[in-house]
DNA sequence: ACTTTTGTTGCCAAAATTTGCAACTTTTCC
DNA sequence: GGAAAAGTTGCAAATTTTGGCAACAAAAGT
Protein backbone atom coordinates (compact mmCIF):
# COMPACT_ATOMS: atom_id res chain seq x y z
CA UNK A 1 0.00 0.00 0.00
CA UNK A 2 1.12 3.45 -1.01
CA UNK A 3 2.92 4.53 2.16
CA UNK A 4 1.01 8.46 1.94
CA UNK A 5 -2.09 6.37 1.88
CA UNK A 6 -0.92 4.50 5.11
CA UNK A 7 -0.07 7.54 7.03
CA UNK A 8 -3.33 8.69 6.63
CA UNK A 9 -5.62 6.02 7.54
CA UNK A 10 -3.06 5.85 10.46
CA UNK A 11 -4.22 9.80 11.83
CA UNK A 12 -7.96 8.66 11.49
CA UNK A 13 -7.18 5.49 13.00
CA UNK A 14 -5.75 7.61 16.32
CA UNK A 15 -8.59 9.78 16.28
CA UNK A 16 -10.67 6.85 16.16
CA UNK A 17 -8.81 5.31 19.08
CA UNK A 18 -9.07 8.24 21.07
CA UNK A 19 -13.13 7.82 20.77
CA UNK A 20 -13.14 4.10 21.68
CA UNK A 21 -13.64 4.35 24.94
CA UNK A 22 -17.21 4.78 27.11
CA UNK A 23 -15.73 7.29 29.40
CA UNK A 24 -13.97 9.29 27.03
CA UNK A 25 -17.52 9.27 24.93
CA UNK A 26 -19.14 10.37 28.14
CA UNK A 27 -16.79 13.07 29.34
CA UNK A 28 -17.27 14.04 25.31
CA UNK A 29 -20.89 14.30 26.02
CA UNK A 30 -20.61 15.94 29.30
CA UNK A 31 -18.11 18.89 27.82
CA UNK A 32 -20.99 19.26 25.06
CA UNK A 33 -23.03 21.21 28.01
CA UNK A 34 -20.15 23.53 29.11
CA UNK A 35 -16.15 23.35 29.79
CA UNK A 36 -15.78 21.33 33.09
CA UNK A 37 -12.71 20.86 34.86
CA UNK A 38 -11.34 16.98 35.76
CA UNK A 39 -12.72 16.63 39.45
CA UNK A 40 -15.74 17.47 37.84
CA UNK A 41 -15.60 15.26 34.84
CA UNK A 42 -14.23 12.43 37.10
CA UNK A 43 -17.26 12.53 39.66
CA UNK A 44 -20.18 12.85 37.07
CA UNK A 45 -18.52 9.73 35.13
CA UNK A 46 -17.38 7.72 38.58
CA UNK A 47 -13.92 7.56 37.76
CA UNK A 48 -10.59 8.22 39.41
CA UNK A 49 -9.52 11.95 38.80
CA UNK A 50 -5.93 9.98 37.30
CA UNK A 51 -7.64 8.08 35.04
CA UNK A 52 -10.19 10.74 34.40
CA UNK A 53 -6.64 13.23 33.85
CA UNK A 54 -5.40 10.51 31.35
CA UNK A 55 -8.42 9.98 29.22
CA UNK A 56 -8.32 13.68 28.64
CA UNK A 57 -5.07 14.25 28.01
CA UNK A 58 -5.59 11.21 24.99
CA UNK A 59 -8.44 13.54 24.04
CA UNK A 60 -6.36 16.35 23.83
CA UNK A 61 -3.84 14.62 21.94
CA UNK A 62 -5.94 13.94 18.81
CA UNK A 63 -7.07 17.66 19.44
CA UNK A 64 -11.08 16.63 20.50
CA UNK A 65 -10.45 19.17 23.23
CA UNK A 66 -8.29 21.99 24.82
CA UNK A 67 -7.65 22.91 27.69
CA UNK A 68 -6.92 26.35 30.09
CA UNK A 69 -5.81 26.69 33.22
CA UNK A 70 -7.29 28.76 35.90
CA UNK A 71 -5.42 28.95 39.10
CA UNK A 72 -4.99 25.25 40.40
CA UNK A 73 -7.78 23.76 38.54
CA UNK A 74 -7.89 23.07 34.67
CA UNK A 75 -10.64 23.51 32.09
CA UNK A 76 -11.76 21.37 29.34
CA UNK A 77 -13.11 22.54 26.52
CA UNK A 78 -14.74 21.10 23.93
CA UNK A 79 -13.10 22.09 19.94
CA UNK A 80 -14.93 20.71 17.42
CA UNK A 81 -18.36 20.24 19.32
CA UNK A 82 -20.65 19.15 15.29
CA UNK A 83 -17.47 16.21 15.95
CA UNK A 84 -20.11 14.66 18.29
CA UNK A 85 -22.88 15.82 16.26
CA UNK A 86 -21.69 13.69 13.50
CA UNK A 87 -20.26 10.95 15.49
CA UNK A 88 -24.19 10.15 16.87
CA UNK A 89 -25.17 10.69 12.73
CA UNK A 90 -23.16 8.17 11.90
CA UNK A 91 -24.31 5.65 14.95
CA UNK A 92 -28.19 6.36 14.22
CA UNK A 93 -27.07 5.38 10.68
CA UNK A 94 -25.82 2.22 11.66
CA UNK A 95 -28.46 1.27 13.73
CA UNK A 96 -30.88 2.18 10.98
CA UNK A 97 -28.86 -0.40 8.63
CA UNK A 98 -28.63 -3.07 11.16
CA UNK A 99 -32.29 -3.03 12.23
CA UNK A 100 -33.43 -2.94 8.55
CA UNK A 101 -31.12 -6.36 7.67
CA UNK A 102 -32.83 -7.92 11.11
CA UNK A 103 -36.55 -7.58 9.33
CA UNK A 104 -35.12 -8.39 6.35
CA UNK A 105 -34.19 -11.57 8.27
CA UNK A 106 -37.01 -11.80 10.46
CA UNK A 107 -39.71 -10.02 8.45
CA UNK A 108 -42.83 -11.05 10.10
CA UNK A 109 -41.71 -10.84 14.15
CA UNK A 110 -42.95 -8.14 15.68
CA UNK A 111 -40.10 -8.34 18.19
CA UNK A 112 -36.95 -8.52 16.47
CA UNK A 113 -34.11 -9.45 18.09
CA UNK A 114 -32.59 -7.11 20.78
CA UNK A 115 -29.01 -6.65 18.48
CA UNK B 1 -23.53 7.59 36.04
CA UNK B 2 -27.25 6.42 34.35
CA UNK B 3 -26.88 2.45 33.77
CA UNK B 4 -28.99 3.80 30.26
CA UNK B 5 -26.55 6.24 29.28
CA UNK B 6 -23.23 4.09 29.99
CA UNK B 7 -24.64 1.53 27.84
CA UNK B 8 -25.49 3.88 24.95
CA UNK B 9 -21.99 5.26 25.48
CA UNK B 10 -20.20 1.10 25.33
CA UNK B 11 -22.26 0.77 22.25
CA UNK B 12 -20.81 4.03 20.34
CA UNK B 13 -17.56 2.97 21.76
CA UNK B 14 -17.75 -0.56 19.90
CA UNK B 15 -18.14 1.11 16.90
CA UNK B 16 -15.31 3.81 17.10
CA UNK B 17 -13.30 1.03 18.16
CA UNK B 18 -13.75 -1.03 15.25
CA UNK B 19 -13.12 1.78 13.04
CA UNK B 20 -10.04 2.12 15.61
CA UNK B 21 -6.95 0.37 12.69
CA UNK B 22 -5.27 1.89 10.20
CA UNK B 23 -5.89 -1.31 8.47
CA UNK B 24 -9.57 -1.06 8.93
CA UNK B 25 -10.29 1.93 7.56
CA UNK B 26 -8.05 1.17 4.72
CA UNK B 27 -10.22 -1.96 3.78
CA UNK B 28 -13.39 0.11 4.36
CA UNK B 29 -12.04 2.47 1.65
CA UNK B 30 -11.32 0.10 -0.68
CA UNK B 31 -15.16 -1.21 -0.18
CA UNK B 32 -16.21 2.24 -0.91
CA UNK B 33 -15.81 1.78 -4.91
CA UNK B 34 -17.22 -1.60 -5.19
CA UNK B 35 -17.36 -5.02 -3.02
CA UNK B 36 -14.43 -6.85 -2.63
CA UNK B 37 -13.98 -10.72 -1.60
CA UNK B 38 -11.56 -11.12 1.26
CA UNK B 39 -8.15 -12.04 -0.52
CA UNK B 40 -8.28 -9.53 -2.78
CA UNK B 41 -8.89 -7.17 0.03
CA UNK B 42 -5.78 -8.85 1.79
CA UNK B 43 -3.59 -8.40 -0.91
CA UNK B 44 -4.69 -4.74 -1.37
CA UNK B 45 -4.00 -3.58 2.05
CA UNK B 46 -0.92 -5.97 2.15
CA UNK B 47 -1.90 -7.94 4.88
CA UNK B 48 -2.56 -12.27 5.78
CA UNK B 49 -5.73 -13.38 4.73
CA UNK B 50 -6.69 -14.73 8.27
CA UNK B 51 -5.98 -11.82 9.70
CA UNK B 52 -8.20 -9.79 7.17
CA UNK B 53 -10.60 -12.12 7.92
CA UNK B 54 -10.78 -11.46 11.22
CA UNK B 55 -10.89 -7.48 10.82
CA UNK B 56 -13.84 -7.85 8.11
CA UNK B 57 -15.64 -9.76 10.73
CA UNK B 58 -14.99 -7.05 13.50
CA UNK B 59 -16.38 -4.66 10.97
CA UNK B 60 -19.22 -6.68 10.49
CA UNK B 61 -20.21 -7.00 13.90
CA UNK B 62 -21.09 -3.47 14.69
CA UNK B 63 -22.73 -2.80 11.45
CA UNK B 64 -20.16 -1.47 9.01
CA UNK B 65 -20.10 -4.20 6.25
CA UNK B 66 -22.09 -7.29 5.61
CA UNK B 67 -20.99 -10.01 3.37
CA UNK B 68 -22.61 -12.27 1.11
CA UNK B 69 -21.29 -15.14 -0.28
CA UNK B 70 -20.70 -16.47 -3.73
CA UNK B 71 -19.52 -20.05 -4.32
CA UNK B 72 -15.99 -20.55 -2.38
CA UNK B 73 -15.76 -16.36 -2.19
CA UNK B 74 -17.19 -14.26 0.27
CA UNK B 75 -18.06 -10.34 -0.86
CA UNK B 76 -17.97 -7.45 1.72
CA UNK B 77 -19.40 -4.83 1.30
CA UNK B 78 -20.29 -1.10 2.47
CA UNK B 79 -23.70 -1.26 4.54
CA UNK B 80 -23.80 2.73 5.08
CA UNK B 81 -21.55 4.59 2.64
CA UNK B 82 -22.26 7.71 4.23
CA UNK B 83 -20.79 7.19 7.96
CA UNK B 84 -16.92 6.88 6.04
CA UNK B 85 -17.97 10.47 4.29
CA UNK B 86 -19.17 11.80 7.92
CA UNK B 87 -16.04 10.60 9.07
CA UNK B 88 -14.09 12.07 7.00
CA UNK B 89 -15.65 15.46 7.78
CA UNK B 90 -15.28 14.89 11.53
CA UNK B 91 -11.71 14.00 10.89
CA UNK B 92 -10.91 17.43 8.36
CA UNK B 93 -12.49 19.30 11.04
CA UNK B 94 -10.56 17.99 14.16
CA UNK B 95 -7.29 19.20 11.83
CA UNK B 96 -9.06 22.20 10.82
CA UNK B 97 -8.43 23.49 14.41
CA UNK B 98 -5.75 22.03 15.34
CA UNK B 99 -4.20 23.96 12.82
CA UNK B 100 -5.61 27.21 13.65
CA UNK B 101 -4.76 26.31 17.57
CA UNK B 102 -1.19 26.21 16.13
CA UNK B 103 -1.73 29.56 14.38
CA UNK B 104 -3.09 31.10 17.32
CA UNK B 105 0.27 29.83 19.08
CA UNK B 106 2.78 30.94 16.20
CA UNK B 107 1.00 33.40 14.68
CA UNK B 108 4.07 34.54 12.47
CA UNK B 109 5.51 31.18 11.10
CA UNK B 110 5.01 30.97 7.46
CA UNK B 111 5.53 27.16 8.25
CA UNK B 112 3.58 26.24 11.30
CA UNK B 113 5.15 23.18 13.06
CA UNK B 114 3.74 19.65 11.05
CA UNK B 115 1.72 18.36 14.12
C1' DA C 1 6.13 29.01 55.53
C1' DC C 2 2.52 25.55 55.76
C1' DT C 3 -1.54 23.39 54.23
C1' DT C 4 -5.10 22.44 51.01
C1' DT C 5 -6.83 21.78 46.54
C1' DT C 6 -6.34 20.34 41.81
C1' DG C 7 -3.91 17.82 38.20
C1' DT C 8 -0.32 15.20 36.25
C1' DT C 9 3.03 11.50 35.96
C1' DG C 10 5.39 6.99 37.03
C1' DC C 11 5.05 2.40 37.89
C1' DC C 12 3.03 -2.03 37.83
C1' DA C 13 -0.36 -5.64 37.19
C1' DA C 14 -4.50 -6.94 34.73
C1' DA C 15 -7.08 -6.96 30.56
C1' DA C 16 -7.73 -6.48 25.71
C1' DT C 17 -6.00 -6.43 20.96
C1' DT C 18 -3.24 -7.96 17.21
C1' DT C 19 -0.65 -11.20 14.52
C1' DG C 20 1.01 -15.46 12.36
C1' DC C 21 0.67 -20.16 11.77
C1' DA C 22 -1.73 -24.38 11.36
C1' DA C 23 -5.96 -26.90 11.17
C1' DC C 24 -10.42 -27.03 9.56
C1' DT C 25 -14.86 -26.17 6.58
C1' DT C 26 -17.13 -25.31 2.35
C1' DT C 27 -17.56 -25.03 -2.45
C1' DT C 28 -15.92 -25.87 -7.06
C1' DC C 29 -13.58 -28.40 -10.52
C1' DC C 30 -11.43 -32.58 -12.45
C1' DG D 1 -13.95 -39.54 -4.69
C1' DG D 2 -9.93 -36.33 -4.51
C1' DA D 3 -7.54 -31.92 -5.21
C1' DA D 4 -7.66 -26.98 -5.19
C1' DA D 5 -9.30 -22.46 -3.82
C1' DA D 6 -11.33 -19.23 -0.45
C1' DG D 7 -12.47 -18.29 4.31
C1' DT D 8 -12.83 -19.08 9.09
C1' DT D 9 -11.33 -20.52 13.59
C1' DG D 10 -8.14 -21.88 17.45
C1' DC D 11 -4.07 -21.15 19.77
C1' DA D 12 0.09 -18.87 21.60
C1' DA D 13 3.13 -14.93 21.62
C1' DA D 14 3.79 -10.09 21.34
C1' DT D 15 2.02 -5.62 21.87
C1' DT D 16 -1.09 -2.12 23.58
C1' DT D 17 -4.37 -0.29 26.67
C1' DT D 18 -6.33 0.36 31.05
C1' DG D 19 -6.83 1.18 36.06
C1' DG D 20 -5.24 2.05 40.70
C1' DC D 21 -2.05 3.70 43.83
C1' DA D 22 1.52 6.65 45.30
C1' DA D 23 4.53 10.42 44.41
C1' DC D 24 5.02 14.75 42.58
C1' DA D 25 4.06 19.81 40.84
C1' DA D 26 1.55 24.15 40.83
C1' DA D 27 -1.46 27.53 42.59
C1' DA D 28 -4.29 29.54 46.31
C1' DG D 29 -5.59 30.37 51.03
C1' DT D 30 -4.36 30.91 55.97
Amino acid sequence: MDSGKLRRYELKAEIFKALAHPMRIAMLDKLRERPWCVCELAAEVGIEKSVASKHLSQLKAVGLIDDEKHGTLVEYRLVAPCVLELASCAETTILGYRRKRLDLAYPNSAASPSC
